[in-house]
DNA sequence: CTTGACTCTATAGCCGACTATAGAGTATAT
DNA sequence: ATATACTCTATAGTCGGCTATAGAGTCAAG
């Protein structure tokens, strides 16, 4: 139970491969590969025939960058922070520095929302009214003052609009069950 | 030949050439050949070398699409509504439905903002107390509970975060203006 | 005739965090 | 020996809204 134990093994201690960690930890394969790109995680070694080969830490690590996600770093972020913390820095205040920067960037955001979506309920209000008759292409549009919304800029609002960002395949099973 | 059909066979409207379009506009030359390609924009015509021409209805069009996209449409929504005008429909109901649905998913998001940045405040609160000294990479991080952070997903919430989302070159300035 | 500003097409890159594919090699069960 | 499940690398694609580049052609002024 409690015993999620060492991140130093010292005794000889179980490897995993590639899937295995994916199976346990539900971060997919392919993304397992991608985080190791990035910085966010290597190997404790290979097999003979170039397989991943990783030990307890892993987990741990996986967990890290999970909560550093949920945080809000990127993984790039997520990963000088890793590097740092390897470089033998406590890269905690940094963490809360970063942290309280993000605080401040989400009040932004946040009014920034608020205030869209009060002008967007306003013009939908406004609408109620209007037919449909005039206008080249569609009179509501056009009729909108050239101020009248401020919609936060960029990517960063686009949102789920296509849906389907909700679930991926993650680990996509296996059937036999090492351990 | 010359019967090009300028858009009521009134007098021969002023026609032109993209970088008047763009100049007189505020969108880049790159940008509305881009809409061309997303089905937002057509020149009236070309000129015998290949040049566009736009009339002055093509102002009109891009005050729509800014406006448009000012509500919350994607490029692909705004094109399909235009689509959707020139087959003889008036899509101001479908828009209408879809401002709403936007204004929806606007309060989903909303909330789950709030909640992300209560959550947030209250995790560095707590971690005011606690030094610099334990855990692997950074003991703030790693001491968090498993669901401690409900952050909104997906790219939507990656925000300004390198910055420079602010401005761009626009127009880039036309004519002899050295530089 | 040359310069320089403009325009054309086609293509690639950006941001973030992945996902998906191709084509090959490896490990394991029957 | 075969089937299949797994793994490897390398590359490309996704979403949105552009921007940037290369290389070629066009147009007006000097």
């Amino acid at each position: 139970m409690g015993m999620r134990s060492n991140v130093n093994g010292r005794p000889p201690e179980q490897l995993f491969k590639i899937g295995e960690v994916a199976k346990r930890s539900g971060v997919s394969v392919e993304s397992l590969r991608f985080y190791e790109t990035r910085g966010l995680l290597e190997p404790a070694g290979r097999t003979a025939s170039g397989y991943r080969l990783y030990d307890g830490a892993v987990f741990d690590r996986l967990r890290f960058v999970k909560k550093a996600q949920a945080v809000g770093f990127t993984l790039g972020e997520t990963a000088s922070i890793i590097a740092e913390a390897k470089r033998g820095k406590r890269p905690c205040a940094e963490v809360r520095r970063m942290v309280e920067e993000r605080l401040r960037d989400l009040d932004i955001k946040l009014n920034q929302l608020k205030r869209y979506r009060r002008e967007l309920k306003r013009t939908l209000d406004a609408w109620q009214d209007k037919g449909e008759k005039d206008g080249v292409l569609c009179g509501l549009i056009e009729g909108l003052g050239a101020d009248a919304l401020h919609r936060p800029e960029g990517p960063a609002f686009a949102g789920p609009r296509n849906g389907k960002r909700a679930e991926s395949k993650r680990v996509k099973r296996s059937s036999h069950d090492g351990r």
